[in-house]
DNA sequence: ATACCTCCCTGTGGGC
DNA sequence: TGCCCACAGGGAGGTA
């Protein structure tokens, strides 16, 4: 399920395989991953062109071309970018593969389709998709995060969840950030004291630099995360039981013993 | 502002 | 053994 971590992680793949090659060939191998653009045009217009620095903002990653042309990533929640090389035999998931000019391949492969890959053809375009998006959780001023807490009624999962405010953070994390900083996923943002609010701050960098070095929210049976699919999932902290119910519209684990 | 719903999509696993 | 359904999670978009 990419999150910041995962796609930081993407991001990487592609610097290391893809900067500065050319595309020679795109194969569009199901055009269901395709938001706001045909397999011809995607062809036409990528075909020939030099990839630039890869960037990121939430779980966005986008990849410039010359002339205000970008490539626009979202993995949804099982998409991933493989580098190949161009002789491995692509697998059922793999959507869309782009041959570079050295024999590798770029392969975003998705087994559900939720997201997909937008082509934008210039600044504005770009920054209208941006737009929607609050600033990248590791860019955000302990300031900044306490004051957005401070003014939000709704359940602080959802704020934390909300890339409308803060992009980056998805289900697994924001579990994860509010078990280490022992507050309770349905509190209400703004009911936070200034103390909870900056614990909060602190653990979502503590968990972001540990994920974005595992280039995944890693399952340690020391995080929360590593527990949430066990048959009788018990904290590691304090080795009661958690729960788990939906808050904000997704399954949520948390533990009442710890998180207040 | 916010809660809650449906839809998108596919594989998995539980119940019967 | 097979069938059906709920569920997982990233979102968008609609309604109250």
């Amino acid at each position: 399920m990419p999150e910041l971590p995962d796609v930081e992680g993407f991001r990487e793949v592609l610097d290391g395989c893809g900067s500065g090659r050319c595309v020679q060939r795109v194969e569009v191998r199901d055009t269901g991953v395709l938001r706001g653009v045909s397999g011809q045009r995607l062809r036409r217009e990528v075909e020939g062109q030099r990839l630039g620095r890869p960037w990121r903002h939430g779980k966005l990653l986008i990849v410039p071309f010359a002339d205000e042309l970008a490539l626009v990533w979202h993995f949804g929640m099982t998409g991933e970018l493989i580098c190949a090389g161009a002789d491995e035999p692509p697998v059922a998931h793999d959507r869309v593969v782009l041959t570079l000019d050295d024999e590798r391949q770029l392969r975003y492969r998705d087994q559900r389709k939720l997201q997909g890959i937008r082509l934008t053809m210039n600044q504005s375009a770009l920054a209208r998709l941006l737009d929607r998006l609050g600033p990248d959780a590791l860019d955000m001023t302990r300031e900044d995060f306490v004051d957005l807490l401070a003014e939000r009624r709704g359940a602080v999962k959802g704020v934390l969840m909300d890339q409308s405010l803060i992009a980056g953070l998805g289900n697994l994390l924001c579990d994860e950030i509010l078990w280490r900083a022992r507050v309770a996923p349905r509190r209400p943002a703004r009911a936070l004291g200034n103390t909870e609010a900056r614990h909060v701050y602190t653990a979502m960098r503590g968990v972001l630099a540990t994920a974005t070095r595992a280039g995944c929210v890693p399952p340690r049976r020391n995080w929360l995360t590593g527990h949430r699919d066990d048959r009788e999932p018990a904290c590691p902290r304090c080795g009661r039981g958690l729960r788990a119910r939906r808050v904000a519209g997704r399954r949520t684990v948390w533990c009442e013993h710890c998180q207040h």
